[in-house]
DNA sequence: GTGTTTGCAAAGTGTTTGCAATTTA
DNA sequence: TAAATTGCAAACACTTTGCAAACAC
């Protein structure tokens, strides 16, 4: 791989309290490079193969759950058999495509709820998950 | 166990096709018997083995996702660590205690949806879950 | 009797962990 | 140099599978 600066991606790890190591750097940036994105451990590996970042598995798996710990992803819970993160912080919600297993983003806008329960006693909201299975 | 005949049981079974042997009547008993349940493979076995039913860990697992197949349960995902079932099948939604995994139902009425977005062409739509996370 | 179901133990899958070697600041 | 990070391989937790024995009809 190359070792341009990346001030930008190294910045925001800073900033999120992780040294910008080689292979944080790297994943950062295939992840916060472009637009929204949705990955798994094994898929963000194989990208950053096919890209010539030598990682190991493990170390995805660190950085993805340092990532989120840090704010900069979030994980959805779709599909039992694997961990899906995604990197649109902001409020929204997901088609699931059964047939193989993707995700799409859903705007928040195309979403309206006009009622919702009120929290059981005592219990604070975390968040609400909708997800559109097709 | 003792074996009275539970027909009720045995007639849901037959209806969806099942045959239906001493376990699956014993399961089915614990699930549909009462109100409404949200049940893991292990939480059933362990409630199966307490009331003296001799039953296997891996037929615990083919029967809730025989009943799931046949319309019997539906599985809810919301936690990557273990598959849920949920033994009420009318549309409704979900709150998901984080603290202690627990899950507890939201009636349908008590979410109204008044935008939801057009689907991806082609496809139809299969699901719409809401979790509500505190 | 025949085809289905059960249950064990083994295999499988995705994820996490322990720890020595490496890297960062 | 000191502390944090990486990466391998082993451990893990949950789930599924293969197949011989048991069961339902």
């Amino acid at each position: 791989m190359n070792n341009r600066p990346y001030t930008k991606v190294i910045n925001q790890l800073k900033a999120a309290g992780l040294r910008p190591t080689r292979q944080r750097i790297a994943l950062a940036k295939l992840l916060f490079g472009t637009c929204n994105r949705h990955v798994t451990a094994e898929s963000l590996l194989a990208e950053a193969t096919q890209a010539k970042i030598q990682i190991s598995l493990a170390t995805v798996y660190n950085s993805l759950h340092q990532f989120t710990d840090a704010g900069l992803l979030r994980e959805i819970v779709v599909d039992l058999n694997r961990c899906y993160f995604d990197t649109n912080m902001t409020e929204h919600y997901h088609f699931f495509y059964e047939e193989n297993n993707r995700l799409e983003d859903i705007h928040s806008d195309d979403i309206i709820i006009s009622k919702l329960p009120s929290l059981p006693l005592g219990k604070s909201l975390k968040r609400v998950d909708i997800v559109i299975r097709v």
